[in-house]
DNA sequence: CGGCCCCGTCACGCTGTTGTCACGCGGGCG
DNA sequence: CGCCCGCGTGACAACAGCGTGACGGGGCCG
């Protein structure tokens, strides 16, 4: 069984190049130029694995990432990030995204070609990722977290979370122990740097506890602070 | 728990320069020169990972990878690969030695110091952060401040704090030994430059102490001048 | 095109926090 | 030695911050 990869970028240099190349080593390719494209594409027949570029016309390469995490038909896809910036890689690759690669332009060629490969391999048919998939899973007490898979449960009972849900959630966890102001919440969470005097934050922590049930406990208010992820599953803060 | 990584290069620039970078970012580090004195370092103690160059005097790195896998107490190391001739990585990563990640030569620091870090958070166990969080902790005699977490303790009993008490005993930690005026402390905390007649100050310091309990002491009344958080907690002044 | 889901905003009500006041005490100074 | 200013203290009321339910717009999918 041949692979299938799906490729997007909107420079057709990169795209014509890499198609190329993949087909001279025996990949099915496909090309989408916007996120909207790949998506659509993506979810017509999920391809193997997934070339991303960041900078894309419409949608930015990560929500198209969240986007293919989100639904069923793509979620095991695998995905590989062209470019980013440095002190974005840890969210692409880390708990928010999941991606599974990553390749910083300007790439060679060769390297990427490579990685495809190395990848495609190992998470062969007969090669299941089952170990790897374990190392992928976050689990704080009660919660589990699959940032590569974006889905979350609680007690083993699956919880149905929303993109911006699974970025707060996986946040939260990254820095637990620590308070987040919410400044700092939209600010990692919702990309704005506004001054705010709206609910938004408030609203979503609601709606987050209200799906995690019992370990929505994890999530406390520091009043005047803002909120904060436990250090630990088992902790009790004074009263 | 910090992670502790072995370096395996037979340059000695080349793992002076990750030593100092690792170690920067707070991990564990050794190095060997040689595949035998890897191995052997390795076993007596499994390092989280290795980073292993291909390149070595004795043994080739793919022997060293494959040696690390064959023995139980090594076998669940990362391994990221420094260096392969394009023909060799698909050998390195693939089923025959599996190493986790490569990277190749020339490399930049960024690049590798980023795919160890990925690798790691992928394969943590737990509380990346406990560590850490330890750091920014302010202790003082019998309280100790977590300002990141905004918690206090005092004989290691968790002490609620509300968010303008938090901030006046940090004031006072952070400017011990010296008197505070009450207008300077409204300028600090409360952030407002006001004639001051009013009680407010005080009636602050007042429920600090409360709150502090025996601890409370640290915070001495100058009479007519203001207040003065103690130099040091055993200190004694002229009554 | 229509329905559904997701998300931002708003208003309301509650609770903990905070500023103020009055009172009493005690120490320093005249 | 006595008075006065400064400080501790308890009570209290206003208020800000937060939880919550509801609503409407907009995008995505069928």
């Amino acid at each position: 069984m041949t692979a299938r990869i799906l490729l997007v970028d909107d420079e057709p240099d990169i795209t014509g190049t890499l198609e190329y190349n993949l087909r001279r080593e025996g990949y099915e390719t496909q090309v989408a130029d916007t996120g909207q494209q790949a998506l659509a594409l993506a979810r017509e027949t999920p391809p193997d694995l997934v070339v991303l570029d960041l900078m894309l016309p419409d949608l930015s390469g990560t929500e198209v990432c969240r986007r293919l995490r989100q639904d069923d038909r793509t979620r095991g896809v695998l995905v590989l990030m062209l470019t980013a910036r440095g002190d974005e890689i840890d969210r692409v690759v880390g708990f928010e995204l999941g991606a599974d690669d990553y390749v910083t332009k300007p790439f060679s060629v060769r390297e990427l070609l490579l990685r495809i490969r190395a990848l495609l391999r190992r998470n062969a048919p007969d090669a299941p990722r089952a170990e790897t998939a374990r190392e992928d899973e976050v689990v704080f007490g009660r919660v589990r977290l699959d940032p590569p898979a974006h889905r979350a449960w609680v007690d083993d009972e699956e919880v149905r979370l929303t993109a911006l849900e699974f970025r707060l959630l996986a946040t939260f966890i990254e820095r637990k122990g620590r308070v987040q102001s919410r400044d700092a919440l939209l600010n990692d969470v919702w990309s704005i740097h506004a001054d705010v005097t709206t609910r938004t934050v408030d609203t979503h922590v609601k709606r987050l506890r209200e799906k995690l049930g019992e370990a929505g406990h994890y999530i406390e208010t520091i009043r005047g602070v803002g909120y904060r992820f436990r250090a630990r599953p088992d902790e009790e803060t004074a009263p």
